[in-house]
RNA sequence: GCUGGAGUAGCUCAGUCGGUAGAGCAGGGGUUUUGUAAACCUCAGGUCGUGGGUUCGAUUCCCUCCUCCAGCUCCA
């Protein structure tokens, strides 16, 4: 029977349905809720529209936008109506494109005016009216030439660039109402789909984003299919909004990047500067137990050495120019590592010495475009916490599965237990010999399986010198942050001759591995005041517990906890100012102090203190040496509570 | 670097169609002696980002520079 075709439903089910029947019409005789979510199809596996004929037998999926793919095909049906709602308001404007994004959408567009707030505005009100037209999208196919002819009417000089550049003789279009855009598709079947948008910001963006190109403007939007969850993205985006460590880092007085020191140099400031010491101090330690050597090395060294390691050549952008003293020139370091090299050729090493392992805090040096210095996140002065391993080639993997192993639990420390895990192989232009690349890459690739992590592979992602694994980290927000890295490098034992003596009396060269586990202290420290909205957990706290006497009358017994408490080892204030106590307490609560003390007459009779926690309130009368047990075993566990 | 926006007291912001500026909070002094998120009174605070120009006069208008904010392929 040659116009049945047997088709294969999303709950493999096999029916046969007449050719050509559109991929909605099974839907409607299958299941009318299922219906109604799906935006899009797949039909064996390539992604189609929901008005797309069947015409042989097949397997048919639905997508809706609990799928990835069903949100892409969802926010970018959006941003074709938007631009329909922009040339609508605005006909000048010529279309580049509009392509969905991790979350929500863009479309560029060239307009001599700017837009303004307002115009956003009016553009979603455009949008209101298109959705409630209801249109359907329709998919066109047609010559090229003839698109090239269409678009050249309507002066799209970026469409024709684009349809330039396409190597198939078909083009697709796709309408709505009377906006034609050239879109691969798939779309939304009807534009009545989307009814809650909202558009986010302007923005400059350089067409085919090269600064060569002329500048276009961006409108970025994000849709949803219910008003629900559009406002609970924007209540997102309002809680990000409140963690930014920037203004945190005002409000709890953590540190501080001014005009006269310059951009991208950070101040911290006392309780930032206790953050950092807690951290550095649980870092040596960790790296003592773990077999590390810790040094330390100058910020600045002769140009020559920077020459020698090949920094002046492929580094030159991000270094800041040498400054010369007694006719020699010097250089502030961008890297540690020349350094560490030299500390390891300073004798001759045995296969015995190996792995040899040398770390530090370095605090480095470099140039950033203006426009990419970001609060603490992206700065031009900043610690490394470094360590560079020197190994023979027969220690890589365990080496490598230790460094996982090591930065997981110090990551999972601070409060991180979700990570996102990249392993980036050779790219196209490297150095070194390609079996050593191959040792490393499979060296990395197995310590990843070994540990059952989940990674991702990046093809040709590596440094031109060495393979490398990175880890993200996944704060409270669902955000990912680029931190940890372990990374080979060919090139600079090559360049340093560096050797060490095997067991048979000859020379060798040992491997070296660079590695950062959380990047650099100043943006680690950023993104853990976001993870953590400020409030840190008790053992990172700047001040851990604040004492608040009731009234004068018990200052004094105030000040004698208070001492206790300091003689035991914790960060305490006291607040014996002239305010009522409610007073105290929001300041205290506003400073995000974990423990509050709060002592009145009953406290003094019974030498006990109440104890309320930020943020959940009193938690009743506590012995003092009770809770001088309880709150140091707190600190002890390093609870992320 | 580029495009757009912004820079007024420690912070958040108002204001001046050109005549050198205000509010709240924070800070100082006082009154009050207070029981789980803001007591009251009072005082002090600014070269209005920088340099220049126009003007009798500029924080305001114009230009330069600095800094900050958003973004700068996630490819129909």
């Amino acid at each position: 029977m040659a116009d049945k075709i047997t088709v294969i439903l999303p709950d493999k089910s096999k029916k046969e349905y007449k050719k050509g029947i559109t991929v909605s019409d099974i839907l409607k005789d299958i299941d009318s809720e299922l219906a109604e979510n799906a935006l899009a199809a797949k039909m064996n596996g390539e992604i189609v529209d929901l008005s797309k004929n069947i015409n042989e037998d097949s397997e048919i999926e639905i997508l809706s936008f609990d799928s990835e793919v069903g949100k892409k095909v969802f926010w970018h049906s959006t941003s074709h109506v938007m631009a329909q709602a922009v040339q609508n308001l605005f006909p000048e404007t010529k279309l580049a494109i509009g392509p969905s994004i991790e979350e929500g959408f863009y479309y560029d567009f060239d307009k001599k005016e700017p837009f303004t707030p307002d115009d956003l505005e009016k553009i979603e009100q455009g949008m209101q009216e298109i959705v409630k037209e209801n249109q359907p999208f329709v998919r066109k196919e047609i010559p090229k030439s003839e698109a090239i002819k269409f678009f050249k009417e309507k002066g799209e000089k970026y469409k024709l660039e684009i349809i330039s550049d396409l190597e198939d003789e078909k083009v697709i279009l796709y309408q709505h109402d009377d906006f034609v855009d050239l879109c691969k598709g798939p779309h939304v079947p009807f534009t009545g789909v989307i009814k809650n948008f909202k558009l986010t910001s302007i923005a400059g963006a350089y067409w085919k984003g090269s600064e060569k190109n002329p500048m276009l403007q961006r409108i970025y939007g994000i849709s949803f299919p219910s008003k629900e969850e559009l406002d609970e993205y924007l209540k997102r985006m309002e809680e990000i909004k409140k963690r930014d460590h920037r203004t945190l880092g005002r409000e709890l007085e953590l540190f501080s990047i001014l005009d006269e020191v310059g951009p991208g140099l950070v101040l911290w400031h006392p309780k930032g500067a206790q953050i950092r010491r807690v951290i550095e101090d649980f870092w040596v330690e960790e790296h003592q137990k773990n077999g590390y050597q810790l040094i330390y090395t100058p910020h600045i060294a002769r140009l020559h050495l920077w020459e020698k390691s090949g920094h002046t050549g492929f580094y030159q952008e991000y270094m800041y120019s040498p400054m010369v003293v007694e006719n020699e020139a010097y250089q502030l370091k961008p890297m540690n590592c020349p350094f560490h090299i030299l500390i390891y050729k300073s004798k001759i090493r045995s296969y015995r010495d190996l792995p040899l392992k040398l770390a530090e805090l370095g605090t480095c040096y470099r140039y950033e475009r203006s426009g990419v210095l970001h609060g603490l996140m992206r700065v031009r002065g900043f610690t490394m916490d470094d360590a560079h391993l020197f190994c023979k080639p027969d220690q890589l993997e365990e080496e490598v599965l230790k460094l996982l192993d090591f930065s997981l639990s110090i990551l999972r420390t601070l409060g991180f237990e979700k990570y996102e895990i990249y392993l980036s192989t050779r790219p196209d232009k490297f150095i070194g010999d390609p079996q050593n690349w191959e040792k490393a890459t499979q060296a990395l690739r197995q310590a990843l399986e070994k540990d059952n992590l989940q990674f991702q592979v990046d093809e040709g992602g590596g440094a031109f010198y060495g393979p490398k694994i990175d880890i993200k980290i996944i704060d409270a927000m669902g955000r990912a942050w680029q931190c940890t890295t372990i990374q080979f490098d060919f090139n600079i034992p090559e360049r340093f001759d560096l050797t060490f003596v095997g067991q048979d009396g000859k020379f060798y060269r040992p491997i070296m591995i660079h590695r950062a586990l959380l990047g650099s202290l100043e943006r680690f420290f950023g993104v853990l005041i976001e993870h953590y909205a400020g409030a840190f957990p008790l053992w990172l706290s700047p001040v851990q517990i604040v004492v608040l006497p009731i009234t004068d009358e018990q200052n004094l017994y105030s000040a004698e906890i208070k001492n206790r408490l300091q003689g035991e080892g914790f960060r305490v204030e006291l607040d014996d100012r002239n305010e009522k106590i409610n007073y105290k307490i929001r300041e205290a609560e506003k400073e995000k102090i974990p423990y509050m003390f709060i002592i009145g007459k009953k406290e003094v009779q019974n030498k006990s203190v109440s104890v309320r926690k930020h943020k959940q309130g009193d938690l009743g009368e506590f012995d003092v040496e009770e809770i001088i047990v309880k709150l140091k075993q707190e600190v002890k566990n390093k609870s992320s509570q």
